[in-house]
DNA sequence: CGTCTCCATAACCTGGCCGCATGGACGTGG
DNA sequence: CCACGTCCATGCGGCCAGGTTATGGAGACG
């Protein structure tokens, strides 16, 4: 009988949790989904893993037959994962667009120097994944930026801290200005990617820095072109790592140093059973970005 | 990483026989279909497993290793999938429509009397799946008819045999004979389902009893009524088994018994590694029908 | 007895998979 | 040397599985 691997951690999910609201919340999938994956397992089976009641869900005893054995095949389809790339000598990297940028190929070529025959694989993470892959375990380690939901779970390290700017249309009253406090800002409508969520969204609105004033969306957006586009068109502004400037510009943008909100840190992240090669690549992320630790200041003026 | 099993048995398969296009046709699926599967694993492993060539695949450092892994993860699955249904005390038994009919209420209950406790999940099987989902293991044990595609590799036990006769419009100038031969039908245009092949396809178009005669396909057909319909619209006739009639009488078709063919087997056909209640049934099987074989005829006059 | 929590169901939408038909690369035999 | 056969890749259209939102029904609880 063939099932999505996936299916069988949504299943250990269901049973560690005892609940399909929470294990849906944790595996961030709906519960309606859930329900009905299960029921698609419970069918493939002809047995019923779970009775359920008001209270939640408790396994029943072929539950806890199924329950017991399938870890083991997941670390083992897990482990062969890692080994099939590692015997490649292949080390694939999450990172989002704006994370690392002109570091990388420091840090990539770096890691060639280290181990040589290895080659890397650099995966470009969508904008509605802010752990680049890790989450989902695409890759075994990723260039991203602090804090990202579930950060406690992976092995973090801070490479450097970033400025932040906002995006302005050219129009803009302040657009003018050498730089602006976050306070000037706080009732302007901004623009949104659409998940963000949990620490994600607090860092990004600045909610902590917002005194309570309320948010106003101008706009959700799903590419970096539609986001500026709708800066540019008045929709609103958006809070953006000092760096954009150098990769986004546009006529009918304006960055404007912003002072008053947290800078943005770019991290290395990695999975906690990572190999020996993981390792090598974070120390390798450190070293080239050692200078910027040093070298440049963290905040505007 | 998530994967489907079904997508590492396909890359066993191919491993296997070091070339796509075999391995497609054993795994019952198109050779495209595996191209584009074998893609997706690889970029999803982010390593190429094969190296491609005009003569074959052959597997790749990265791919022995995975071949390495995979079978046991496999194993350990379907250990997993056994032992959570036994643990239920379910046994699922795939059957054709029309396969032991009358008889398999005679087996259940007998079942039910040898393993009191357990219960017997009856799955009715599509007209395309000769074997009743044996093939793709979503049953340990069927009832089905003989022969059919791989029966070599199961274990089978015939029950008894059926004779068969036609399925003829009323208004066919044979449709009042008691009975007729097989070679006086052999131009008749004939009513197929959608995936008759193989061996299943020779038995039930009778091509050995044809001397060469081509076959006419009258109509193909995806459903029980379709089929019949088929066959009183005039399209053409078809063979089926003896019972057909008790459970398919109509007014606008005449069913007569036809000399010249082989009779059809009923047999219970189970999985090589099956459980000890699969044992049961089988014994079931064969004892409530121990009085067929020996009290009635298995050919027409 | 209202309310809250939790699971099931309905309706809908999208992306992936499958099959067919076809293309391109390579080896092979006349 | 060319024609052909074999084998894998690709393009296209249809279909189903899986996801989401919105809503219903059943218990627990104050």
């Amino acid at each position: 009988m063939d099932v999505d691997t996936r299916l069988l951690r949504y299943f250990a999910a269901i049973a560690e949790e005892g609940n399909l609201t929470r294990a849906a919340h944790r595996l961030f999938v709906s519960q309606p989904s859930l329900t009905k994956q299960l029921k698609h397992l419970e069918s493939q089976l002809g047995v019923r893993l779970f009775t359920r009641s008001s209270t939640g869900m408790t396994l029943t005893e072929a539950g806890h037959a199924l329950a017991a054995r399938v870890p083991p095949v997941l670390a083992g389809w897990d482990a062969a994962v890692r080994e099939t790339r590692s015997t490649a000598r292949v080390l694939r990297v999450g990172f989002l667009a704006s994370a690392a940028n002109d570091a990388t190929q420091g840090i990539v070529t770096a890691f060639g120097r280290l181990r040589p025959g290895w080659r890397v694989d650099l995966r470009q993470a969508p904008w509605s994944d802010p752990t680049a892959g890790l989450a989902a375990a695409e890759v075994p380690v990723a260039l991203l930026r602090l804090p990202f939901p579930g950060h406690e779970s992976f092995g973090v390290r801070t490479l450097f801290s970033e400025p932040r700017c906002v995006a302005l249309p050219s129009a803009h009253p302040l657009a003018g200005r050498p730089s602006v406090d976050f306070r000037e800002l706080r009732d302007d409508p901004v623009i949104v990617a659409p998940a963000l969520e949990g620490t994600w969204r607090e860092h990004w609105l600045a909610l902590s820095e917002r005194d309570g004033h309320e948010v106003r969306v101008g706009a959700v957006t799903e590419h970096p072109d539609e986001f500026l586009g709708a800066i540019a068109g008045g929709h609103g502004i958006a809070l953006v790592p000092a760096s954009t400037p150098h990769f986004h510009s546009r006529p009918d943008i304006v960055y404007v140093p912003v002072t008053g909100v947290s800078p943005s840190e770019v991290a290395v992240a990695w999975l906690p059973d990572a190999g020996e090669a993981v390792c090598d690549f974070v120390r390798c992320c450190v070293d080239v970005t050692r200078s910027r630790r040093t070298g440049c200041d963290t905040r505007w003026g």
